[in-house]
RNA sequence: GGCUCCUUAGCUCAGUUGGUUAGAGCACGGGAAUCAUAAUCCCGGUGUCCCCAGUUCGAGUCUGGGAGGAGCCA
């Protein structure tokens, strides 16, 4: 038995002070797509998760509430584990960065690139915003209400000096350029591996990586007073999870280096320049991808605190259904793009391509094998050339949707499954089993039984987008639970004439809520 | 200010190395069918392919300029 190949994706860790909304429930509900597709599919899976609990404002927030601040991120990281029972996540484990084990990956890897000779103790002057966790230039400074500096985000910008730590990332511009050089899919989508390679082909400055000026986080090995700059911090966390600093640890050795990084356009500088440095220059393996994808708007309007319109996936859930929602948000727009959620949208894909298209086509054929075969599998005869025709496709989908996958273009995984359910449809059509009932019975078992097939494997396909509706096809296929993986989309897993079906049951309902409410 | 990307049917987008009448889905109109969640199937039109100029026998596809939009950096 050859051992299954690992496949390690992470989604970001999400800021505890952050309230989650449909943008987050999105970042991790792609991981978890293209997760589920790899289990599915043989391979050794890991997916990752977190939350990102240290820096001056969770501390500041903290104050703020009267509590010290781990209870604070106690009760606060909530939010964000509460969002794997709502999405119906499969991530293999939730990390914090106020774990005991991440504050020693954070102090091992800080000690390797000092070892290394890539940190050095100066001291940094300059503009800093807490609400930025920020650092910026004189001139890009803006003037407030009262004279008073801020940044160019409107949030307040104060004069800091003070000793700090600092990464040469000045040293490691030919060592990334190379690194983005070996894979040329290495940062997706293209649009963004442009605006990496112009970064670092640029005047790359070294880093400031501490802070002496609070305390809730990590402290530097031997120098305590200096506290890491939280994206030292958060990056790290990929390596805490899968069991760094001991790398000759099971979990280690099989996971590192991650497959995917998954981030918002808005972190892809820390983790596609400053993270494959660090990791380099600690002397481990960088990260093989990082995907970038883009930011939902809401009805036309950038999701903001001041208009409020913030959507928590809860309430997408509530009134359209998990599996609709979570099928909207992988298909309604190329991966990697920004794309806009509206009602109106929402609707129309749950009613076209999952009520009408997929769903239809299920309860059609299964309501016909309940009535006319007894609700038994039927028993095909010779297949025709119509019957290949449906059915190769189908057989070929598997190999199709892994090449989409394999670069994270999961509406385009989607869009060829919908293909073969066109097929499918347009084969009822045309065969019109119904009319074979009163001239050819057994040609009519032969169609009912092909299709049946056919809404097997693309039950079984569409798992990773829509696990509970698919689940639900196939209990009315009868297809037993150890049959529900790639590997039974083989003549093999065909399904067994004369097996007893339960009565059907649609499993994509057509939206039923008010009409105008958007 | 420098750089990157984008601008194609009402909407969301495909358009490979330049080559005959520019495509898909949704929406819209007509027809067929009646197994099914009134779902399905067939047929149909619309496009100054952002603008201008150039290269070419020939450009949505290349070059230059311009307009609008998004983003990265200073």
């Amino acid at each position: 038995m050859a051992e299954a190949e690992a496949y390690y994706i992470t989604t970001p860790i999400y800021y505890v002070n952050d309230k989650p909304h449909i943008g987050h429930a999105y970042t991790t509900l792609a991981c978890d797509v293209i997760a589920r597709f790899m289990r599915l599919d043989g391979r050794d899976v890991m997916f990752m998760t977190g939350t990102d609990e240290h820096g001056q404002k969770v501390a500041q927030s903290a104050e703020a509430a009267g509590i010290d601040p781990l209870a604070f991120c106690d009760r606060v990281s909530q939010n964000f584990r509460d969002l794997t029972p709502l999405m119906n996540f499969s991530n293999d484990g939730f990390i914090r960065t106020t774990e005991e084990r991440h504050t020693k990956a954070c102090q091992a890897i800080w000690q390797a690139m000092v070892d290394s000779g890539d940190i050095y103790l100066d001291s940094y002057a300059g503009w800093y915003s807490v609400r930025d966790e920020a650092f910026y230039g004189e001139d890009e400074l803006v003037d407030g209400p009262n004279g008073e500096k801020m940044s160019p985000f409107g949030a307040p910008a104060e004069w800091v000096e003070e000793p700090s730590y600092f990464f040469r990332l000045s040293q490691w511009r030919d060592r990334l350029l190379a690194y983005y050089d070996e894979d040329p899919n290495r940062i997706l989508p293209i649009s963004r591996r442009n605006e990496v390679l112009s970064f670092v082909k640029g005047e790359l400055r070294d880093l400031s990586i501490s802070r002496t000026s609070f305390d809730w986080g990590v402290p530097v090995p031997g120098d305590d007073k200096h506290i890491m700059y939280v994206w030292f911090d958060a990056l790290t966390n990929y390596l805490t999870a899968v069991g760094y600093p001991d790398t000759e640890d099971e979990s280690f050795k099989t996971y590192w280096p991650a497959d995917v990084h998954m981030v918002g356009k808005d972190i892809l500088r820390f983790h596609a320049a400053y993270w494959p440095a660090f990791l380099m220059s600690a002397g481990l393996a960088p990260p093989k991808r990082i995907f970038a994808h883009g930011w939902w708007t809401v009805e036309g309007q950038k999701m903001s605190k001041s208009l409020g319109n913030f959507i928590p996936p809860h309430d997408m859930v509530e009134k359209y259904g998990l599996d609709q929602t979570r099928y909207f948000m992988m298909r309604e727009l190329p991966f990697g793009n920004d794309g806009n959620f509206s009602h109106t949208a929402m609707v129309n894909r749950m009613n076209s391509d999952l009520a009408n298209d997929f769903g239809n086509l299920a309860q059609r054929v299964l309501s016909m094998i309940n009535k006319n075969c007894e609700g038994l599998v039927p028993s095909p005869g010779l297949l025709t050339v119509d019957d290949g025709a449906l059915l190769v496709p189908a057989r070929e989908l598997v190999d199709k949707m892994r090449a989409r996958i394999d670069v994270q273009a999961i509406h385009l995984s989607l869009a060829a499954l919908w293909d073969v359910v066109g097929e499918a449809n347009r084969y009822v059509d045309t065969q019109a089993p119904w009319a074979l009932k009163k001239t050819d019975p057994e040609r009519m078992a032969t169609v009912l039984y092909v299709l049946a097939e056919v809404i097997r494997h693309l039950a079984i396909l569409a798992q990773p987008v829509v696990p509970e509706a698919a689940a639900r096809m196939l209990d009315q296929l009868a297809v037993p639970e150890d049959q529900r993986s790639f590997a039974a989309l083989t003549e093999a897993g065909m399904l067994r004439p004369g097996t007893a079906l339960p009565k059907p049951q649609g499993v994509f309902p057509r939206y039923a809520g008010p009409e105008e409410d958007t």
